[in-house]
DNA sequence: TATATATTGATAAAAAAATATCGATATAAA
DNA sequence: TTTATATCGATATTTTTTTATCAATATATA
């Protein structure tokens, strides 16, 4: 019998694939067939030892002095990541961030399709965001049971987190982007993906300010020197 | 002399910094004074030592059955990662994202202020979004300069993101958050940060495909052997 | 005052991830 | 046909990150 649960990847693999998928699909679309390693490690400033070992978690083989099969890749990362069947979702919080991934095309691309989305805001509900309806929040749960719907997208403030995790649940939710600082309290066997916008800010804020002390620096002695 | 530069953390904890920080500030808000580095990781779920570990790397010191001193915790995270001085940056693509982004509360509590927002659709210049202006994304380079803002947030559809970029360096910009899935190539010195929320996705995609995979081989094995 | 204990912080061990090395090989060039 | 070489994939090494252990200690309790 064949593997049908390809080798376990490990996380920090699996957050490269959709890089190497966006790649590979431009490459494909420009009429390449093969691609070395080397290549798609230079055009993502990767190491190549790296990609090499990424794309082997895909089952895809290369070969010596032509590269891997492009065509063959994509579709093994779609499989992988299971973004090439369609699932639907829903979101909830219509607010900024709400409206931003509705229009969002890259959830598309993964195969995510948000078909509603909740918010308590009586002045949106009955509208439409991007094509996508707003309804009640207090339908969630019921309307996740009946849809068979098992994917939820959390952007509303955290204060309303828990609350609304909890009509998740109870309507049968099993796996849940968050977006909100909250840390959410879910039961065994629910998936919860935590997205966390400050935590990449932080990187950026403290290179700079690592940058800035150390130009501040820089300038002190200088001056003292002088 | 004193060292005025803190040990130098790793990425992974000054990516769990502002998680430290967001409970720290509701814990002062209830009036907490000190707080054991337990009570913290319970409340993240994280593991005790990784959090007295990445609080040791701010300098404040906690004491034996008393815990970290919150307050100075707040100070230290903020000053460890810059947020207590503003800083004003320019965001580069007044679509879905930038708008969500003008609007997140997150860029202020980090002392980031965008003050304007470049597109090249004409019927989006001369608006405002959220109370910032729209400008034309020919005066990017030039206002940079002259305004000496150092940070840029792109948001931009991936087909401009490096002109936009080029534009940037010209103006002075030295951090760029970047949104957009393109590698974006800059003189060195300059600091990019990618933020990618197909990654995130990718995570929560194949947990939710090795689930689906595993309970289909239950529901066949099940099946077989009855 | 003496004792018990929650908690820190330092050090050590383990696990995970990234990077380096190198033989095997399929193709292109000689 | 033979040789040279770009590339893979397996294994080994190094580095990074997480987790475990434990002595030191400041406070609370007896």
């Amino acid at each position: 019998m064949v593997n049908r649960i390809e080798k376990t990847a490990k996380i920090p693999t699996i957050k490269r694939l959709p890089g190497y998928l966006h790649i590979l699909r431009q490459l494909h679309q420009d009429g390449a067939v093969d691609i070395s390693g080397a290549v798609i490690a230079d055009m993502l400033k990767l190491d190549p030892v790296q990609v090499r070992k990424d794309l082997a978690s895909t089952g895809v083989v290369g070969r010596p002095r032509i590269g891997f099969p492009i065509e063959q890749l994509i579709t093994a990362i779609e499989n992988f990541l299971g973004w090439n069947n369609e699932r639907e979702a829903f979101l909830v919080g219509a607010g900024n961030l709400g409206a931003a991934l509705m229009g969002y095309s890259g959830l598309g691309r993964a195969g995510v399709q948000i078909i509603a989305a909740f918010d308590n805001d009586l002045r949106k509900i009955g509208t439409t965001i991007h094509g996508k309806p707003i309804l009640p929040i207090e339908k969630l749960s019921e309307l996740a049971r009946r849809m068979h719907v098992k994917i939820a997208i959390l952007t509303l403030p955290e204060e309303e987190a828990q609350k609304s995790v909890d009509r998740m649940i109870r309507g049968g939710i099993t796996a849940i982007w968050n977006f909100t600082p909250a840390t959410l309290k879910v039961p065994e066997g629910v998936i919860v993906q935590n997205e966390d916008l400050s935590s990449g800010l932080a990187v950026l804020s403290r290179k700079l300010h690592v940058n800035k002390q150390k130009t501040e620096t820089r300038q002190k002695r200088g001056t003292k020197n002088e």
